[in-house]
This record gives C-alpha cells, sequence and structure tokens, in this order.
DNA sequence: CACCATATGTAGCGACGATATATATAGGTA
DNA sequence: TACCTATATATATCGTCGCTACATATGGTG
C-alpha cells in the first residue's frame, strides 16, 4: 500500500470492475480485496484502502454485492463480501464497457508517440 | 452530441490525453476538438463541450496547451489551442501510462468474461 | 513493551464529467 | 420575415470518485 504509480486521474473508474472481478471466484473482505489487486496489479494499482470501503458501501447499495460480518475466535471481526445475481449479471456488461473504452482510446489517442 | 453510450464513470480520466493527442498535429479550438472525438471515436466517446471547456482551461493553467483567440471576417470569435513543449513532452509519458492502466485492467478485470 | 501488519471506518478536499442555462452568429428554409 | 439548426464559447451547480489524513482496534513478532 505504498506508491501510487499510475496517475490518479487514470485510475478513476477503475475500482468497481477491479472488486467486481475480485469476487467472482469466492467472497473476500475488504483488506484481503485491496490486497489482491495490488498483488495481481505487480503493485502497480495501488488501492487506497479509504477509497475502498467507501466504494464497497456503494456497490452494496446498488445491490451488487452483498456483505456479512463473519467473527471467528482469535480475529478480528471482518466483513465479507460476495456477488450477488445482480453483480454477477452486471460483471460482463462492465468488461464490455471497458474493453470498448480501450479499443476507442487505442484508436484515438494512444496510435501515435 | 447525443448519446452516452460508454459509462460516464468510465470516461473520467480520458479527456486529457484525448484532447492532448487532437492537438498533437496541428491547432485546434474547442468546439473542433469535441467534434473531432465524436467523430474519430466513432460516435462512442460524446465528449460534451460543457465538461471541455474547463478541461481546456485547466490544461491551459498547467501549461500544456496555449490558446490563442483568433477573428475572421464573416466568422465568430474562436479560440484556438496548441500544444506547448511541456504538452508535447506530457503526451507520450500520459500514453505510457494509459497503456500500463489497460494492461494491467486487462490482467486483472478484463481477462475472464 | 514497542512496532508492524491487519482490519474497518470517517472527514474533508480536489478533480472530473454531467446537466442546465446563457449568449451570439451564420446559414438555410418556410 | 420568422424560424430553426449548427456553430462557438462560457458559467453555475451537482454527484461521483479517488486522495490524504486521521481514528480505532487487534494479532503477531522482535
Amino acid at each position: 500500500m505504498v506508491a501510487t504509480v499510475l496517475g490518479s486521474e487514470l485510475k478513476k473508474g477503475t475500482s468497481e470492475v477491479l472488486i467486481l472481478s475480485i469476487l467472482e471466484n469466492r467472497p473476500r473482505h475488504g483488506y484481503e480485496i485491496a490486497k489482491l489487486i495490488e498483488q495481481r496489479s505487480g503493485g502497480l494499482v495501488d488501492f487506497h484502502v479509504a477509497s475502498l470501503y467507501p466504494m464497497l458501501y456503494r456497490l452494496e447499495r446498488r445491490g451488487w454485492i452483498e456483505g456479512k460480518w463473519v467473527e471467528k475466535a482469535g480475529q478480528r471481526r471482518r466483513r465479507f463480501y460476495k456477488l450477488t445475481a445482480m453483480g454477477r449479471k452486471a460483471l460482463p456488461e462492465q468488461r464490455r464497457s471497458w474493453r470498448e473504452l480501450i479499443r476507442v482510446m487505442e484508436k484515438v489517442a494512444l496510435s501515435g508517440s
């Protein structure tokens, strides 16, 4: 959770798909999600936890994910989130939009250099 | 300037590189920039002019572009923007960041579906 | 004990894109 | 003439998102 490699403006709008993708396979808790995104991106996307939690609430309010408190003996309480049916349906649509955006950006802005 | 195809959250952070790229070849005025982005993206990125102008001011204040009023007989006044030396240096860096973001997104979020 | 990683949360800020609205002119058409 | 559309720039206001900073608390390690 240290360096911010990619400019912050670039990252706006990335968190949703990232979170949904992380939750695709199995439920995770917030801190774990942040860690996974950091690891899988090779440290390039440093997801500030303070940004993550509000986003998790938003996604839950929207009905795409569902959180459940889990308390185990000798462990802090954690809130595990899983994809809802709506969220599982939204994910491929989000991915399609992202691929489209990428295609456009590559065509209009990234062809030169 | 009609339909918004891509979700608005996705588009956050796209305008900078798009504008700089449009200005790479030659100076353009605001309205022209919006039209070009719309055309070149095949209508997928609909750049609301009301969002464009504030961004142009920000880029000018940052020293990446420079605006100049041009008045021709029988034409409205237009403000033409061109890349400054700083802007011309910033463009490839922005592109590199964007390509990196795309690489990460494809790896972490877009591999499935 | 001190320190760090883990774990969740809030407060406040700035950037960005959206909608709505305003102003003004050139050109085409009924 | 009156009306409409495209062109062209601009502001005001709003919601969202990511950031920094801060707060709180526990488990594990030196």
